[in-house]
DNA sequence: TAGGCCAGCTGGTCAGACCAATTTTAGAAA
DNA sequence: TTTCTAAAATTGGTCTGACCAGCTGGCCTA
């Protein structure tokens, strides 16, 4: 019976096969049309139940990977929102990244790999905001030398910037991701040494200047190799 | 009141917020420590009850998130299985990498530095074992110039054997993600001109001879170069 | 022995109830 | 009237028990 339809549309989209799972497609396919966006309230559950004409528990189930991976984000006594930007599909990817962290080498490797093209794609196309960021946050490394926590926020939102900067999403992602895990390290370190941070943060600061020069200067190899010197030296320390 | 507690310890584990979510962490390290294989069957969602002391409500909404991902796989009528260990984890990885994949650009451009540096340490690292793998691709590539599905397919095999040899589980995971999501565009490209299939698998072949042999002699700059320029000349073809 | 059928599993869904956190509201105190 | 507080309503989190729809396996028939 259904047949001829189906000769009409031979790509006729198939059947979800679960409740829950249509109910999924839907609710993401609404924060991607931006129809839901970062902060808003969900209907309650209750709600979404009668909307969509399912039971609770295929609401529920629905929500709940969405909650998981960091799309939405369950307030109890308040209501489901979706998650801010910051951060959107960050839960994802370390799961699928980090799911067994064995290897800090992997890690730092990747990071390397990924910075150093960061920084050359930075030199090619960053625009004129994002050099006045980037000057921002070179300023703020340099009044904190002596205030490692601090210091460590502008360090981090330097890298970030240059992601940023180097205008690939993917890449800004990534980034995000291994930086976080390996944030932790950096902060064991300089709380380790106390002395002698302020000492490593000078270095390092010089090292962030050489970057944004040649980032200023549009000189893609430059910066690449800058970053490169960087990464090294950052990773060296670490290592200690 | 609390004050004093948390200064005795400080570093305190905090409580599980959800059931759910601490059945989550429990299933994903047994299947991270290898207790639980891909293929092995989990207990049933009721024995599972049994186990763990909560409702079926809590062990159906930690499952439902791990099979959402990818991790696990449920089979009506049948049970609930640890997912094979091909494209364990990936759908987790492509809901954070492409959730919006408004731009083939970024992902074009993060492949090209991906494989280029999976390249480069493949000739560090690879190993007997890998080379000789590769030399099957590479044969296989070769027998099949006329069969476009069978030559992608050993094509796509080279690749993957070269991010194996890089020995960086990360690098491996991203370069899976991202051919994948190429994959199908090389498909749709081979499928459109036939008739000159042949003449870009041959180049195709000279070129992944050209990296093989770099990675023999364990020259990385060199096969980092000759990946450099496969992979231009693939985008390019795409991209017409 | 080969084939088919049925009972018993399993995951998927639903409904209703209760808990705990939160928000809202209504009333009491100023 | 304004402000503070306590109760009521709302919301996500969990539990229970029930039913459906596939799948499995063993029993029974031909």
């Amino acid at each position: 019976m259904s047949e001829i339809t189906e000769v009409e549309n031979p790509y006729r989209q198939i059947e979800r096969a679960t409740v829950s799972d249509a109910i999924v497609d839907q609710l993401r396919g609404l924060v991607a049309q931006g129809i839901l966006k970062p902060g808003d309230r969900l209907p309650s559950e209750r709600e979404l139940c009668k909307r969509f004409g399912v039971g609770r528990t295929s609401v529920r189930e629905a929500l709940k990977p969405l909650i998981t991976m960091g799309l939405l984000e369950g307030r109890m006594g308040s209501g489901t929102f979706v998650a801010a930007e910051t951060g959107q599909f960050q839960k994802s990817l370390q799961w699928g990244l980090l799911s067994d962290l064995k290897s800090r080498d992997d890690l730092v490797e990747t990071r390397h790999m990924l910075e150093t093209n960061a920084a050359y794609w930075a030199a090619e196309r960053a625009g004129e905001k994002n050099l006045a960021v980037i000057r921002v946050t070179l300023n703020g490394m340099e009044e904190n030398l002596g205030h490692p926590p601090i210091f460590q926020k502008f360090d981090t939102e330097f890298h970030f910037e240059i992601a940023r900067a180097a205008q690939n999403r993917m890449l800004y992602r990534l980034i995000n991701v291994i930086r976080g895990q390996i944030q932790t390290w950096i902060g064991e370190r300089l709380a380790l040494t106390p002395d002698r941070s302020e000492i490593l943060a000078r270095t390092s600061l010089a090292q962030h200047r050489d970057i944004f020069a040649a980032i200023e200067a549009k000189d893609g190899p430059a910066a690449r190799a800058a970053m490169d010197r960087h990464i090294q030296t950052a990773t060296q320390d670490l290592a200690k």
